[in-house]
DNA sequence: CGATTTTGACCGGCGC
DNA sequence: GCGCCGGTCAAAATCG
C-alpha cells in the first residue's frame, strides 16, 4: 500500500461525478459515510469547492446551503454543504494527501478506545476547516476522519 | 531560519 | 464545587 494520493469528494482535484471511487485509490476500501458516526453531525450530502459554489438562503432565512453554479446555462446538481463529516477507509497511513496542507496541533487519548485522535488545522491563513483522524477502534486497519467546516479558498497553497 | 510537530498544560462543558 | 473528558494552546524541539 504504497499509495497515498487520497482524494476526499471535498478536495479540489477530486471529480463529483464519480461518487463510486470518490477518487480513492483501487486498493482502498470506502465504506461510505459514517452517518452513524456518533460525532458526525450530517446535514447533507457532500461539501462542496469553494470556488464552484456560492450561498442560498432556505426557507428558515439561513444561509448554510451552497449551491453549484450553473453549467451551460442548467443548473446541474444542488447540494446542501457539510459543516461536518465522517468517513472511514481501509489504509495503513493516517497521514493522507487529501490536496489540502494541514497543520496538527493537537493529539489525544480517547476514552475507551487504545488509538490515539490526531487534530489538524488547515494551514491556509484564515481558513477555518479542522479534521480529526483516528484508527477505529473495532478494527485498527481502518481509519477515520472527520472534516469540519468548509476552506474558505480554493487550492491547498 | 521559517514552518511544522511534539507534548504537557490549560480550558470549558457537563454530570454528579 | 470537583473531576472527567474532549478539544486547544503554546513553547520547545525538529524538520526541510
Amino acid at each position: 500500500m504504497s499509495n497515498n494520493d487520497f482524494r476526499p469528494p471535498d478536495s479540489p482535484e477530486s471529480d463529483h461525478a464519480d461518487q463510486s471511487s470518490f477518487g480513492f485509490p483501487d486498493d482502498w476500501t470506502f465504506d461510505g459515510w459514517l452517518e452513524d458516526y456518533p460525532e458526525a453531525i450530517i446535514s447533507g450530502p457532500i461539501q462542496i469547492p469553494f470556488d464552484q459554489a456560492h450561498e442560498v438562503n432556505d426557507s428558515a432565512g439561513t444561509s448554510s446551503l451552497l449551491q453549484v453554479l450553473p453549467e451551460n446555462g442548467t443548473v446541474r446538481e444542488r447540494r446542501e454543504a457539510r459543516e461536518r463529516y465522517a468517513f472511514k477507509t481501509k489504509s495503513e497511513v493516517e497521514i493522507l494527501d487529501d490536496g489540502y496542507k494541514w497543520r496538527k496541533y493537537g493529539k489525544k487519548m480517547v476514552k475507551n478506545s487504545p488509538n490515539p485522535r490526531n487534530y489538524y488545522r488547515c494551514s491556509v491563513e484564515g481558513c477555518p476547516v479542522k479534521k480529526r483522524v483516528e484508527r477505529d477502534k473495532e478494527d485498527p486497519s481502518y481509519v477515520i476522519t472527520t472534516y469540519e467546516g468548509i476552506h474558505n479558498h480554493r487550492s491547498a497553497s
